[in-house]
DNA sequence: CATGAATGAGAGTTCATTCAT
DNA sequence: TATGAATGAACTCTCATTCAT
C-alpha cells in the first residue's frame, strides 16, 4: 500500500506533465507549468525525478507503454486486427485525446535527434510497433486472408510510413481530414491489392 | 542599395538561425545563439524583427520558399518528375544538408499547433506541394503514361504521406534505412501498379 | 538503556558531520550531505536536533572536547610536555586524519564572527589551551627548566599563533612542509633562548 | 573613457562583493547579496561573469593584488620595513576596515582546500608576500642592521606564521588584543635577538 | 545601422524543515 | 524513535528585450 502510494505519485506526475505538454507544446514546457497542473508541491517534482530531463525521460516510458498496450490489446483475424490498427491511430485519432497524445510524442520525437535518450526510447518502441504489424500480414499469409506474395516487412513500413504521415500533417496543419483520405487511399492503393478475393 | 543592404542583413540572420536551430533544436533555440552563428550583433537581431516570433515567423517562410523552389524546379515527362520529386525528398534527404533541413521544418511543424502563424505558413505550402504532385499525377494520365483510373488527389496525399512519415521516423530514430526502405515499398505496391505498362 | 542508545545516535551524528565537512567543507555542507554520512534517515537529524545551527553549534562542542582531552592527556617533565605540545598540534598534523580536523575547526571558526554561539565556544577552547600552554612555562621556570625571565603568557601567545599561523597556511595552500619549518624556526629562535643551559 | 566605463562595472562589482562578504560571510554569500550591494541589476553580475565561482575567483585577485600593492608601498630601511610591515598587518589590523579584508580573506582560505583556483591564487601570494619579508631580513643583514647569522627565509616564516595565527585568533574569537600581545611577544623574543645592538 | 551593457522576469534546482505514518 | 514524502523559500543562472551611444 505505501508502495502504491509512492507509484500513485509517480502517476500523478506522469498525468500531469501530460497535460502540461498537451497545454503549452514541448519547447515552452517548464517545470513550473507541470507543477501548475501537479496537485502537490514544485519541490516534489525534483525529489522523484534528478532533473528535468530524467523526467521526461520517464515520460517518454510512460507514453510508449501505454502505446504499446493500445496495440497489443488487439484481437482478432488478421484481417480485421489491420482494420483495427489503422482505425485505432489513424481514423480514432481524430478525438481530442489521442490528437494530444500523438502530438505530445510528435513533440519529443522532434526533439530526440538532439537527446539520445529520447532517441533510444523512441526507436525501441518504433521496432516493437512495425514488427506487431509486420506480424499480423504474416499470419494473414499464414491463413491465407493476405496473398501469398505480399512482403510482410515492406508491407508494415507501408502502412505505418503513410499512417505516420498523415497523422503528422493532419495535426501540424490542423486539418482533420488528413488521415482519413490517406486511410481510404492506402485501402484502395495497396491492401486491397494484398487481400486474397474469395468471390473470385 | 540601402535596400539590398537590409536584404543581406536579412538574408545572413535566415542562414544564421538555420545553422542555430540544427544544432541545438528548436526547444533549446535562442536569441543568444542564432547571434553566435551570426557575424554581427545580437543587438541587430532586434532591430530587424521586433521579438524572437517575428524572427522564427519570417525563417519559416524562408524555408518554404526554399523548399517550394526546389519543387518547382523540378522537369521532364511526369513520371520522370514523379521519381525526381521522390528521390529529392526522401533518397536524397539521407546527405546531411537535408537531413537537417527537414528536420528543422519538423520541430518548426511540431510547433504549429502552439503557433497559429506558424501554422498558417505550413498549411498554405503543404496544398502548395501537395497541388504540384497531383498535378504530375493528373499530367502523367492525359499523356498516357499513368493509369486513366489513378486518382490524382488520393495518389498524390499517399505518395506525400507515406514520404513523410518515413522521412520523420528516419530523422527521428537515426535509421537512415528507413526513406530508402518506404520508397521501394512506395514503388512496389502503389506506383507500379497505375503506371501504364507499354510492353504489354 | 534508552538513554545509551540515544547517546549512541548523536555521536554517531558528530561522527557523519565529521566526515560530510571533511570532505564538502563548511560552505557546501547540508543536512543531505550529512546524512548520506549517517546510517539513519535525514529526518532524523531534525529529531535530535531542532535545527542545522543547533547541530552544529553542538558539533564544536564535540570537536573542541576532542582536542582538549589530547592536549589534557599530555604527560611528562614541562620541556618535554612543551614538545608534545608542539610535534602533536603541528607536526601530527600532516596525517590526513589531524589535517582534516583542524581544517574543519579553521572553517568554524572562519565562520564565528556571523555566529555568537560558534564564537563563544571557540573563545572559551582558546582560553583553555592557551592557559595548558603557559602553565607549561610556568611549571618549567619552578622546576629550573625554563629561564626565570621568561613570560610564561607571552611565550604561550607566541607559540600558539606561531603553530597556529602555520598549520593554516600549510592547510589551506596545501605545502605540506609550513608547519615543520615554523616549528624549526621557533625552536631556534624562541625556545632554546628561554631553555636554561645545564653545560654551562 | 568606454573601456573605463567597463572597468568601473568590474570594481563596481568587486567592490559590492566585498561589502557583502564582510556582512554575511563566505558560506551565506549568495549572487542576490551581492546584488543587495551593487547598484545595478543582478542578471548583470552574470553577464560580466559567467558564474559564481567565476566572479569570487576573479574577487580573490582584486583582494590579493590590494594587499600585494599595500606591501610594496612600504619603503625605508630594513629594520623600519619590518616595524612598518608588522604595524600594518598585525597592529593596524584592529582598524574595522582591515578586520573585515582579512576575514574576507580567511573565509577564502578556509574553502581553499575545495577549490583548485582559489588555492593556486593563494598560494602565489603567499610566495609573493613571504619573499618581500624575506628580501627585508636579507637586505638588513648586508646593510649591517641584523645579525649575520640570523635566516632570512626562517626568520620571514616565523614573523609570518605568528603574525598570521594572532591575526587569526583575533579575529574569529573577537579578541582585539591578540595581534598586540604577539606582536610584543614577536620582538621579545625574536626581533629583539637578531638586532645588532649598537650601543655595545 | 550597429553595438553591447543592462534589465527583470522566470528558468531549473537545492535546501532546511515539517509531518503523517 | 525513525522514516521519507512533501513543502516553500531561496538559490544560481538564462533569456528576450531595451536602450544609450
Amino acid at each position: 500500500m505505501e508502495n502504491d502510494e509512492q507509484s500513485e505519485t509517480h502517476a500523478e506526475i506522469m498525468e500531469a506533465t501530460y497535460r502540461a505538454l498537451c497545454e503549452h507544446g514541448y519547447a515552452s514546457l517548464t517545470m513550473q507549468k507541470i507543477s501548475d497542473e501537479f496537485e502537490k508541491s514544485k519541490g516534489l517534482l525534483h525529489y522523484h525525478f534528478d532533473s528535468k530531463e530524467e523526467l521526461l525521460t520517464a515520460f517518454i516510458d510512460y507514453l510508449l507503454s501505454e502505446f504499446e498496450q493500445d496495440i497489443a490489446s488487439i484481437e482478432g483475424p488478421p484481417d480485421e486486427k489491420l482494420d483495427e490498427f489503422i482505425k485505432r491511430f489513424v481514423v480514432v485519432s481524430n478525438t481530442d485525446d489521442r490528437k494530444a497524445l500523438h502530438l505530445a510524442l510528435l513533440e519529443l520525437r522532434a526533439q530526440s535527434p538532439f537527446n539520445d535518450r529520447f532517441r533510444d526510447h523512441l526507436a525501441r518502441s518504433d521496432t516493437i510497433v512495425r514488427d506487431v504489424v509486420a506480424e499480423i500480414i504474416d499470419d494473414g499469409i499464414t491463413q491465407g486472408v493476405f496473398r501469398a506474395d505480399a512482403e510482410p516487412e515492406a508491407v508494415a513500413q507501408l502502412v505505418l510510413a503513410s499512417m505516420d504521415g498523415a497523422r503528422t500533417r493532419g495535426l501540424t496543419i490542423g486539418d482533420e481530414t488528413y488521415p482519413d483520405a490517406v486511410s481510404d487511399a492506402l485501402y484502395e492503393y495497396v491492401i486491397d491489392d494484398i487481400l486474397v478475393k474469395t468471390n473470385e
